[in-house]
Formats: C-alpha cells, structure tokens, sequence
DNA sequence: CGAGCATCGGACGTCCTACATCCGATAACC
DNA sequence: GGTTATCGGATGTAGGACGTCCGATGCTCG
C-alpha cells in the first residue's frame, strides 16, 4: 500500500530505499495472492510498475533470492520460490569463521544455540516418534558405525542422524535451522582442521543417543545430546588456542 | 585464490556463478584478515579484482549486505558489518505471512523454534543471571502493567522482557534470532488482525514467568513459558481457521 | 503420420556509459 | 582560528546493447 506512486523525491537513504522496495516487491506477491511456484512479473514489467530502474530493481530481486523469497530462472523467468536457507547458511559460516580468528565466540554461540534446539525438542520428537522413523535413525547409525570402523569420515551420516532425530516434528524451519547449523559447523570444522576426534568413539556416543530415543527416555535422550555438543565446544575452544 | 585471471567460457549456470562470486569476496575478506569495521576496496577495484563487471558486482554486494556481511555507506565506502539479522527477519516474515493464507504451517512452525529456544534456555540463563539483569526484567514487567492498565499496546516492553531474560547468556546470535522471530511474530500478529487478547491478562502472565525466574525455579519458569507460547500457538490457528 | 531437430522469441545475465547523490576532507575565506 | 565552500572519490540510479539460456513453435525426415 505504500506504492501510491512514484515518489519524486526520496529524501531517505538509499539502503532504506533499497529496503523498501523489496518490500514492495513482497507486498505485491501477498497481494496478488500468488503461491509457491507462480511466476512473478518479468523484469522490465516490474522496473515499469515500481518506477525504478532495471538495475535498482536486478539488485533487489539478487537479494530476495537470496533471502529464499523468489526463485530466478535464467530464460524463463521468476518465480515464488519454496523456502531456502542456503544464503543464510553462507552468511552464518562467514561470520562463524570470521570469529575463529579471536576467541571464536559466535562459532561457540552457534553451537549453543544449536544445542538448545536439539536437547530442548529430542523430547517432543520421540513423542511423535514413528517405528519406520526410528528404523531410519538405527540406520544411519549403522552407516556412521561402518565407516568409523573403516577409518572414513562420515559426515554426510552423521548429518542425516541429526536431521532424522527430528524429522517427526515435521518442522521444516527447525530442519532448516539445524540444517544451516550443520552447514556452518562443518566448514569451521574445516578450518580448524582435521582435529584428533576418535572416529569409533563418535559413532559410540551417536549409538548410545539412538538407545536413549529408542528406549522413550526423555531425560537420557537430552542429557546425552548434551553432552555430545560439550564434546564439540571443548573441541572449537582447544582449535582457538592455538 | 580462486581467482586466477578472467576465466572466458564459465560454463557454470549464472546462479553458480553469483554464489561464487559471492563466495570469493569473503573469502578475499577472510584472506586479508579484514576485521568488523575494516574497509573493503571499491567498487571498481573489486570489479577489476575479480574479473565481472560493476553492475554483476554490486549484485552480489547487495546481496552480502542483505546477509549482514558487509555494510555499503553511500559516497563513502564499503566495510565488513558487525552482525546484521535484519534481512533474515524479513524473509522469514514473507514466508510466515504467506504461509498465513494456507493452514499458517509455518507461522506456527516458528512458534516453534521459539518455545524450544526460549524454555530450552531459560534455565541456563537463570543460572548466570546477576540481580542487576533480575531488576531490569521487572523492570519490563512494570512497564508492562501501566501500558495495560492504560489500554495501551506494549509491543516493545514484551519485546524488551523477552530479549532481557536471555542477556545473561551473553550469547548474540541467540538475541538476533530471537529478535527475528519476535519481529516475525509482530508483523503475523498485525496480519492476524487486533485480536482479542486481554493486555492485563497478558502483562499478568509475564509477571508470572518473572516470579519464577526471580525465585529460581527453573521448572516452573519453562514450564509458563511453554504455557505462554501456547496460547499465540492458539491466536494462530483461531486466525487461520476464518 | 510421428519423432526428432532447427529456428524463433522472450526473459534473464552481463557489461558499459553517463550522471546523480552523498560523504569526508581539503582549502579558502571571514 | 573557526567556519564555510569547494573538491574528489565512492556509491546510487538509469538506460541501452548484446550475450546466453530456455521453452515452444514449426519444419524436416524417416
């Protein structure tokens, strides 16, 4: 509703400009009522409807699509996209590394608030817990089992048990968040190098975290997820040290 | 390093190539050991730096700066940004806001997050918390009660008792996030219309929580808290059920 | 007649030029 | 010496030109 015209003189600045004609953009979607997957007007349309340049404009529709709000296919056109975390990962893990370089306190934040979303929710999950589900999370325990004993990293394993352990909750802001966390983890994990952690005694303490959900004990569940992420603090505080 | 000369034939999709772009400046960032605050180089020297032109640069520097990367200052410069959540909180709040047309999945999705962040933490918090910051909060409470009893709205004073029982943790990225679902939250809440909510009922119920965490009864302080989101769990669903 | 292929048009991607706007700093002026 | 005017540099905005990609239309060939 602010787009009342084009406005002769703006005498904000230009990122409060900027800003508000992205949300210009975003009003116009709400108000045509267009939905995931719709397409949005092309480029030249849009630049004419809101009075800017293409540009001013290019320039705004980089940043909701980096914002997961659109979703911009070359030679065809723009669409509204389905939600997308990627570009705040990449923001995350810029910050998190640049943290590393004093006393990593944002990577150790990071990790906080990680662990209060994964202790504080094991319990609701296991609430809604299906058999199938549980099956999937042995499963992955089994794979970051084998390839511990094979001496190979598994991250891609290990990732997929945290993201299962939650799948129940049926919360795709929460699989995204941890998803954006794991993300941002895994490069600090990167940079501070390949670390001395115990690959079998890893794959030990996912086992005993599956036994805990698989058993419906709360309080064990969250405990040991606890003390999985002290494990990993201890870890980014020694890689500062140095 | 990457960035070995102009590369003639990217043979990348274009999107690949803005996220690599995107890439390479933090990592030309991280490289120079620029801190918060430092100055990049300019536009041009940039563009010449990494071989596009202007305008394809200055779209990913929007971008970097909508990710709270970097901070652009109109005919001065360029600078590495102290941590900036703003842009995040508006995707979120178009997400949310679009969600609200359907059955409002992810509005209570972030609901969600929320409850598990903030009743997750509360109890750490407790424990570090100086009588100073206990003061501070009831000093929110206060500011709360007269706003009520004046048949005012105290949009900020909640605002400020949520972000001031988690200061002790002293952790930012935590008081970002929730700084961003709670501006999610008020633009959902204005979407949902004035709703018939009870301000003295409300005020009292964060009078409640502050009696809990000033006594140090964790149980009881997470266990309102959960009572607390509850009922916006609620507001939500009433909404979306018109 | 149908499958495969060439062409076409539209839309996004990139670059360039030009000018406007803003800011800090230097230098002139009172 | 303090204040003000000017300057230079940097970002902001606009418009145009051309490249690249994609889907679709229509043609050709089996």
């Amino acid at each position: 509703m602010t787009t009342s015209g084009v406005v002769p003189q703006a005498r904000f600045s230009a990122q409060a400009r900027l800003r508000a004609l992205q949300s210009d953009i975003m009003e116009l979607i709400l108000e045509r009522e267009l939905e995931a997957g719709d397409p949005l007007p092309t480029e030249s349309e849009l630049s004419v409807a809101l009075g800017v340049g293409r540009n001013t404009l290019r320039e705004s529709l980089k940043v909701l699509q980096a914002l997961g709000v659109i979703e911009i296919r070359h030679g065809f056109g723009m669409f509204v996209a389905p939600s997308n975390f990627d570009a705040l990962a990449d923001g995350l893990t810029f910050r998190g590394r640049l943290s590393l370089r004093h006393q990593g306190l944002e990577a150790l934040q990071l990790v906080d608030v990680r662990q209060a979303l994964e202790s504080g929710l094991i319990g609701s999950s296991i609430d809604v817990m299906t058999t199938e589900q549980l099956a999937s999370i042995e499963e992955a325990v089994k794979q970051m089992e084998e390839l511990a004993a094979a001496g190979e990293n598994f991250v891609a394993a290990d990732a997929e048990f945290h993201r299962r352990l939650f799948e129940p909750l049926n919360n795709e802001l929460l699989i995204n968040l941890m998803g954006v966390f794991w993300k941002v983890y895994r490069k600090i994990h990167v940079e501070i190098g390949p670390g001395n952690e115990d690959l079998v005694k890893t794959a030990a303490m996912h086992r005993s975290i599956y036994a805990a959900v698989a058993a419906g004990d709360k309080v064990s569940a969250s405990e040991l997820l606890n003390r999985h992420f002290d494990g990993i603090r201890r870890r980014i505080s020694e890689a500062v040290g140095d």
